[in-house]
DNA sequence: GAAAGCGATACCAAAAGCGTATCGAACTAT
DNA sequence: ATAGTTCGATACGCTTTTGGTATCGCTTTC
């Protein structure tokens, strides 16, 4: 079987006329028979019954017509969706994340990509900075979200969002804590740090913060991730500090005070393969870059 | 586009390599080159990156990897339906009935036809015998069930039900009404006549049956139908003759008592172009057939 | 009974397809 | 480092397929 056959078929069933259809086509009656009779022989069926006035679908034809116009729309649209994959406006674009991002950085940056992208499938994988390399290596992902990535050749490294921070107090010690700066703040409670893994990280970051503003804070506890730190908080174990996005967020028993801009690294980032040619990836980042 | 193409781009997605896909497809590698090529150059996308192992589909190419394995799918299963038409077992059957036929005979045909030929449509079209006659011409049905038709040359009657009569009396009387043969019944009951027109008819056929028994009775009325004449009859307006089948119903307030065999018209037929050669129809006359 | 309309057929030229042989680039292994 | 291997791309000749023109045979129409 073969497009043109179908082609042919359905142009001499809608006009029920091998001539008309021949016309329709632009070409020659001729070459309309011999297709059509190559299509039944091969399907072993009659599809029309030649009369002296023209031709008229059999049963089976009329059955078969119906398929084939499917077949045809679908070929259709095939053509029209590929083209449109390449324009990046269809298609499924794998993203990596680590930490804090999820919270609000990325869902906030996807929601705006969706605006223009409404049709994009989007696939999220909570990968370490290291399995995001790896996984950019191998195609698995597009592009991977988080903090402190290392330069490497072959990838970039690009500024999503450049974070601010804020403090997370524990709401049950009433409201009358602010006095001077958010740092002073960490006179009144031990910090609550994180992540433990991924060094250089958003602990060490901080560390280095309040020493700059001469703080030595007591270290309460340490925690895998934000939402742990928080929990922690909320249960009056300590501060903690958290990129002012994840602050957004309503957290039960948490009361936050941005903090005073310092100089920082904190900055959501992303990671992409420079070779990556994929419109979706270049779409997306295109989207992060008008962002700022 | 072309078919050939599609499976060749279905093979080396599939196999990742094109010379792994010529072998698959039993030909040699070159044309699996230049067809790919001329496909991208058509759609004006690059659908596979070449690398040194071999080739990977692009992003555009996994959105159109997709499509193109629903058409061929979809082409695939064109050709097994159009071949199961031409066996009969799909496809449209276009049923006319008339009168009484439609309250068992033609539901008892249909339910059995069904069981080995489940996927066929069916439509029921209610048409006088005049209209059947001209709606069975211009192919709008493929057969006609009713009673008493007139053979015409082209077309063929045939018997489907060797119909046997009941009488209907209303439930009111009593069941003791029962003394000699059903016919006695007359002689306590005028008699409802259906159908008013479209003769010859059942009426002419159950008065004519009346009176080789030598019965002569009082016309209590005329219906149009056998639903019309059921109704009067429960009204205790009178008896009425129904085909047994009819009989095989639950009709409120009406009491039936088998017809003793008498020499009859009343078998329900059917009506067909003999040259309709239609898989469906022939399957239908060969449920008919193996019903008697 | 002639004319017109329809699909089928015959024949030729053009186009497209496939296969063999070969090339060039990239990776492997010694 | 360099020869061998493994890819896809290219060149060329041959075969198949396709479309066009002319014509046939049949049916319908006037």
């Amino acid at each position: 079987m073969d497009l043109r056959q179908i082609r042919y078929f359905i142009a001499v069933a809608e006009e029920s006329n091998f001539g008309l259809a021949a016309r329709r086509l632009n070409i020659s009656q001729p070459p309309i028979t011999r297709q059509i009779r190559k299509l039944e022989e091969e399907l072993g069926v009659t599809l029309l019954k030649r009369t002296s006035k023209g031709a008229e679908l059999t049963p089976p034809g009329v059955v078969f017509l119906e398929d084939v116009r499917r077949v045809m729309a679908q070929t259709t649209r095939a053509a029209e969706r590929v083209k449109a994959a390449q324009k990046g406006e269809i298609g499924r674009l794998e993203i990596g994340y680590f930490g804090s991002v999820i919270y609000s950085a990325v869902p906030q940056l996807l929601m705006k990509f969706r605006e223009s992208n409404p049709d994009v499938e989007v696939g999220l994988h909570r990968l370490s900075k290291k399995e995001q390399v790896y996984a950019l290596k191998i195609g698995q992902i597009h592009i991977g979200f988080g903090r402190y990535y290392q330069k490497e050749p072959g990838y970039a490294v690009e500024s999503v969002v450049p974070e601010t921070l804020a403090v997370a107090v524990p709401i049950s010690h009433g409201k009358n804590l602010k006095t001077g700066t958010s740092f002073d703040l960490f006179k009144n409670f031990p910090v609550i740090l994180f992540p433990k893994s991924g060094r250089p990280n958003f602990a060490d970051e901080i560390i280095k913060i309040l020493k700059e503003k001469g703080i030595e804070p007591a270290i309460a506890a340490e925690t895998e991730d934000v939402r742990s730190a928080l929990t922690l908080a909320s249960l009056a174990v300590g501060a903690t500090v958290v990129p002012a996005t994840v602050a957004e967020l309503n957290w039960p028993g948490i009361k936050f005070f941005p903090l005073e801009p310092v100089q920082n690294n904190c900055e959501v980032c992303c990671l992409y393969r420079r070779s990556d040619t994929s419109p979706l990836l270049r779409s997306l980042l295109s989207t992060i870059r008008s962002n700022s």
